[in-house]
DNA sequence: GGATTCTAATTAGATTTCTAATAAATTATA
DNA sequence: TATAATTTATTAGAAATCTAATTAGAATCC
């Protein structure tokens, strides 16, 4: 049988050298922890409401606020006044030319990262191990979706 | 063939859910995010420098010193000057009797999380998953020890 | 129309985290 | 012995992150 234990001392040391190995890489692009994820996001889709980047950053919106003002700040992204229907004084979020570009290198980076971390695997374990990431994920979230 | 990015996009999910699960029960231990790991090591081992607790904990000294200040204010730990040969200026780190039970209360909260996490597992797949968990770390890591 | 309510966003205050620079203490060297 | 070098820890400053409380619009209700 399995220790106990040895999950939560894995997923620390795995996600922490993920965090950094990418943090290095991102740095270049003169970008700081909270931003890729968004500039990923935004990469997909534009016009989210703050709180929908939020949930799809897994971060909560009064840290989304903070990050969208530095990301404001540096052009990478512009907001518009969003008239939602039940909602109320909502932005939408969009890239600038300068947000895409570095999106797309971003995008780059997270691509190589990816086949360093999967080095030695077969895609065969590849798709085994991501499966069961994202089952075990699943098993810890209560109630963001 | 595997989609490229979804590792990234798995990961970030699932340490974050792992780490929101965790904060809400180690919360009712009037525990902060980076204490608990402090705690587990020391309930190892007793008696670890500061730059080594760091290394074990996966985070810089300078962080180590600040998450220590917390903990002492607190009286969760002791710190002890060590004479370390060749080493100057070191200080070893002890658990208080507090430390001590907060430390043995947080290591069942991470052994609920782990049941939780592995809900649905066969022992196979726990132990195949964990073994590609850490070889995955493993690969991304470049100079610490 | 004005008060209430609802939702989105922000602010306040704390902790964790980083990098870079500095301080402190011990050992080595001249 | 005084200076230099080495190692450990801390401070400074920024960003990300949380929770709790507040602000800002928009819609509803009387």
């Amino acid at each position: 049988m399995t220790d106990t234990k040895e999950l939560h001392k894995a997923l620390i040391f795995t996600s922490s050298s993920h965090r950094r190995t990418c943090r290095e890489r991102f740095r270049r692009l003169d970008l700081t922890d909270g931003q890729p994820k968004v500039l990923a996001v935004l990469l997909e889709r534009e016009g989210y409401l703050q709180k929908d980047l939020a949930k799809k950053c897994h971060v909560e919106p009064a840290t989304m606020s903070s990050v969208i003002a530095n990301m404001e700040r540096k052009e990478l992204i512009r907001r518009e006044t969003a008239h939602v229907s039940g909602g109320k004084r909502a932005f939408a979020v969009y890239l600038t030319e300068k947000g895409r570009k570095t999106a797309e290198a971003a995008n780059n980076v997270v691509i190589d990262v990816e086949k360093l971390a999967f080095e030695g695997f077969s895609s065969e374990e590849q798709e085994q191990f991501l499966s069961m990431l994202e089952r075990l994920g699943k098993n810890l979230v209560q109630k963001q979706n």
